[in-house]
Formats: structure tokens, sequence, C-alpha cells
DNA sequence: AAAAATAGAATGAATGTTCATTTTTGTCAA
DNA sequence: TTGACAAAAATGAACATTCATTCTATTTTT
């Protein structure tokens, strides 16, 4: 089973092997073209055993859900607890999922590229998830702050993060064909030049860092 | 069969009844998770006239896409046909995508909202559709004409309709509950004070409008 | 020895597809 | 206008296949 911080235990116990084998088959073909006898050839394990640990085809599913959703709020807060500055925090997450997108590509792909609803009809929706309201916390905390335009929370988040977000999903279609690190200075400096408020606008005019 | 501009025929061809239902059901079930039955059931046909028409369950997905794709062309046409400088169009697409999120629902998820490779495995990457790609030389040719920024197509592309497209994929999972075209003003004005030249700010200090 | 975990053949329900039959449409001679 | 006939379109019961799941036997662990 992948994790962004963690390395996999091994021996791998069974569940995270086929957890891992699920997240691979469920990204590279949509979870509706893989069937239960995949993920067990995959994993190398029995379909007695699957059963026995997650119940089923959607008992894998929601627990790769989990477990990823998981993985992507300690990011979270991981980023959260380093960094006080909001507008610092929004930058440093963006700059975190660019990198996993190169090194852990299939779980950003399972939170970023796949249509969970269609799979996991019972889940709240996605953006209702503990890490998406977290990120909206932040930009209201920036907007709050005076940092950014005082504009509707969703119409912030989703500038800040509807780009990043789907760059992230260019680049793993392969349309986009270089590391995406390599953008993130020029799309902080746009998003931010886009929605800093005019107070900080001249507080850079009249307080310039080179004192 | 719905359009963005034209009205359904009526009575409505037998196709197009096919591919009414079809859509409707893709959209609010998923593909994978709508039989024939079911297409055949909504569209009161026989299952038999659906393999005439369409040959099968991917025929009927493949004909909706096309059929979509095009109507979608057809609106960026029309938007450069009437208008010459590239930010306006940019602007006048994102309001008539946010205009027909209210009005046309289905046919926008259809675009937006669904992972097309999930059941069209043999489509190319839907970015690499003839409107996106009349999108991206929007943004081309509004760099080129130093109204934007001078940095990378695609980053540009994805600022610029990344917010909008993540607006609408809220508003259709209902997150954001008021009609988008409130926010198209608030939208463009951040998205473009990112995205303008040194140039373009100047020209506004120097010449402005209230002359 | 008991309990837990694993194995995989067998099962049956769901669902995409086929095709023989019926209905409709269009054509033309009476 | 009518009726006969052929071509095209529509129909839906029957079929074939796929695939999630069950269940019992076996192995491993405690």
């Amino acid at each position: 089973m992948p994790y962004l911080k963690k390395n996999k235990p091994s021996p791998e116990p069974i569940d995270c092997k086929i957890l891992t084998a699920a997240l691979t088959l469920f990204v590279d073909k949509g979870y509706h073209n893989v069937s239960i006898h995949e993920v067990q050839k995959k994993a190398n394990v029995s379909i007695g055993s699957i059963y026995n640990h997650f119940g089923g085809k959607e008992g894998i599913a929601s627990a790769l859900y989990m477990h990823i959703l998981n993985e992507f709020d300690e990011l979270i807060d991981g980023v959260t607890a380093d960094i006080d500055d909001p507008v610092q925090q929004v930058e440093e997450i963006i700059r975190q999922l660019f990198e996993h997108t190169e090194t852990h590509q299939k779980i950003i792909s399972f939170i970023f590229h796949s249509k969970h609803a269609d799979f996991l009809p019972d889940q709240p929706l996605i953006c209702d998830a503990a890490p998406f309201k977290k990120i909206r916390d932040i930009t209201a905390r920036a907007i709050k702050k005076g940092a950014l335009k005082n504009i509707d929370t969703w119409v912030a988040t989703s500038i800040l993060f509807g780009g990043a977000i789907r760059m992230i999903q260019l680049r793993l279609d392969g349309s986009i064909d270089k590391p995406l690190a390599e953008f993130t200075d020029t799309l902080m400096t746009s998003l931010m030049d886009g929605l800093r408020t005019d107070a900080t606008l001249y507080n850079v005019e009249i307080h310039p860092k080179s004192a």
C-alpha cells in the first residue's frame, strides 16, 4: 500500500498487497474495467482473502479512498503545522502536490483524476472531505487576514487550486511533458498577482524588501 | 438529443431519443452504472433499434461524445467569429459556459464532469480535441499580442480555465449554490489581474477610462 | 487442538448482444 | 385512390458471457 511519506512495510501484509494492486489497476484502467480476479492475480492473493479483508470490490475501493484521503489530510496538516502564513501554506501545498505528481502518480491520480461518485456512490462528495475543507479554510483565513481579495471563498479556492489541479491532470495524461515543479513559481506569481489585495500591492510599493 | 443552440426537432427521431435518454442516464449514474436495457426503457425504443443505430453501448457513448464535442466546438467558433480580442474571447467563453451550466446541465456535465477515458478508451484525450485546441490557440494569441504575460501556454490556459472548470464542477455537484453567472466578473478580474502584462498595467494607469 | 487466514472451484445474477419476426415506409401498377 | 409488393426499420425474446460473490476444503498461526 503506497504512502506519501512512510515507506511500504516489508514483507507487505496481505491487505496492503491487495490495496497496492487495486490502486494501480483502478487508476490505469478505471474501477469498472477491473475485475476482482485481476486484482487477485496482480496481488498474488486468493479471492477468499480479498473477501475476508474487504468484503468485496467496493470494499477495496472505499478502503483505498479512506486511506488516500487520509494521506492527503496528513499532507495538509503537515503544511499547516510547519507554516503560519496562509498564502505560503497554499504555495507549499501546491508545491508538494506537484512534486508528488511525479513521485506518487497513482495516489495523486486517484485523488484528482478519478470520478469517485461513479464507484463509491455512498461516499459524500470528495470536496466535502476533511482535507478539502481545510484548504477552503486556509483560503478563508488568507482573505480574513487581508492577504487576498475579499471574494467568495469557493471562487477564491477555485482560482487558487483549479489551475493547479488542471495542470496535475494534464501532466498525468502526458499532455504537459515537463515535471510540474518547473511551473510552480510562474503559477503562484500569476495567481497571487490576481488575488492580492490593493493593500498588499501598496505594501510592496511602500516597503520594498530590499531595505 | 439536446443542443446548445438549436431546439429539439419534433417528433424526435429515434436516434435522438436514444441519445437524449443516454445522456441523462450516463451523466446521472455514470456510464458503467447504466445498462442498455435502462436506456431502452427510458428512450421508449427497442433494444434492436439501439443496435441498429449505434451498434451497441459504446456506440451510443461515442456518438454522444462526438455530438457534444461538436456543440462545444460551435460555441467556440461562434465566440471567435463575433469577437476579435482574444482576452474578450476568453471572457465570453467562460460567460457562456457558466450560463449553459444552468440551462444545459447535462451537456456541460458530460464535457467537464465525466471521465471519458473510462468508457471510450479508444478516443484521443479530450484535451486534444478541436475545441480545446482552439482554446489554447486563443491563449497563445493573447500572449503573442502582449495582452497576457509571456508564460507557458499550458500554464496560462490552466489558470484561465482551470478555475472556471472547477467552479462548473462544484456547481454541478451542488456545492456552489448560486448560478455561476454572478461570479463571472469577480473571476475574470482576478484572472486578468494575475495574467496581465506590465505593459497592459501601465496602459491602464496612463490612459484611464474616465476620460 | 482450536482458531484464523487462505485458497479457488462453483454459482448465479446481471447485462451486452444476436437474430428471426413484425411493422412501417415507399413505390408503382391497376 | 387503391392494393400489392419490396425494402427498410423496429421489435424483443432468447442467448452468451462476464464477473462479483459464496462456500467448503486446506493451510497456517496461535
